[in-house]
DNA sequence: ACACAATACCTCGCCTGTCAAGGTATATTT
DNA sequence: AAATATACCTTGACAGGCGAGGTATTGTGT
């Protein structure tokens, strides 16, 4: 397994609402641009962005529809909600939180 | 639940084997320590505490052994091996690259 | 012409970590 | 005598990640 995947696991919504934030995209699209963004160091599992879409359409964050492609395989392309936009920005500031938690509690320096 | 017990996730044995580095302790301690680093904002919940210091006893993190104390209940003290301390360390680099990680993928700005 | 890779989607079932809910036992406080 | 605090533990359900499998279309190499 590669080195963090645990570690990133329930951020994974949050991962791909930022990719919605600026426009609608399809799923094969947006896990390229993950990996693009990490140098290649980490990708989603197919498997997880698909159960993550359909978690994420299915709480109101985003909705769904087919792309008009003459050409090539069907895109099923996702749009971020007023809701997602709402549900992003809440996720951001908890990352800030837990990211001060965690680094607090793996320091080995006692507590003050 | 609380804010951020899903992004938690993934670290508690970091944060166990962090509280092992300066001495022996045990559990009911270790737990209460947690608790006040983040000001009472998170805790370990007792069942997600002894299933870690099993994982980390059966991978050979740690060790354990009963106090010898007089009066009160029982304490099953532990300890962090060589290897416990190797792997906290490693832990700890790992959490670094993964903070950028996601701080990169989180983030709404286009590549580069 | 034919095989293979790439694009693009999807599901099933297992695994792992978390945790609510329950339990035990001792010591102190009310 | 009852309640609280200390201190340990297990069971079973649940959720998210993901390996392994599948479908269909188009482009590339030989």
């Amino acid at each position: 397994m590669s080195i963090a995947s645990d570690l990133i696991r329930g951020h994974t919504d949050t991962i791909i609402l930022a990719r919605l934030m600026d426009s609608d995209n399809y799923g094969y699209e947006i896990n390229k641009s993950i990996q693009e963004r990490t140098g290649g160091t980490y990708e989603l599992k197919e498997a997880t962005l698909y159960t993550a879409f359909r978690r994420l359409e299915q709480s109101g964050c985003i909705s769904s529809y087919w792309g008009d492609e003459q050409t090539g395989a069907r895109r099923r392309y996702y749009k971020i909600t007023e809701s997602g936009r709402d549900k992003y920005e809440s996720l951001i500031g908890e990352w800030k939180i837990a990211k001060e938690m965690i680094d607090k509690l793996i320091k080995t320096e006692g507590t003050q």
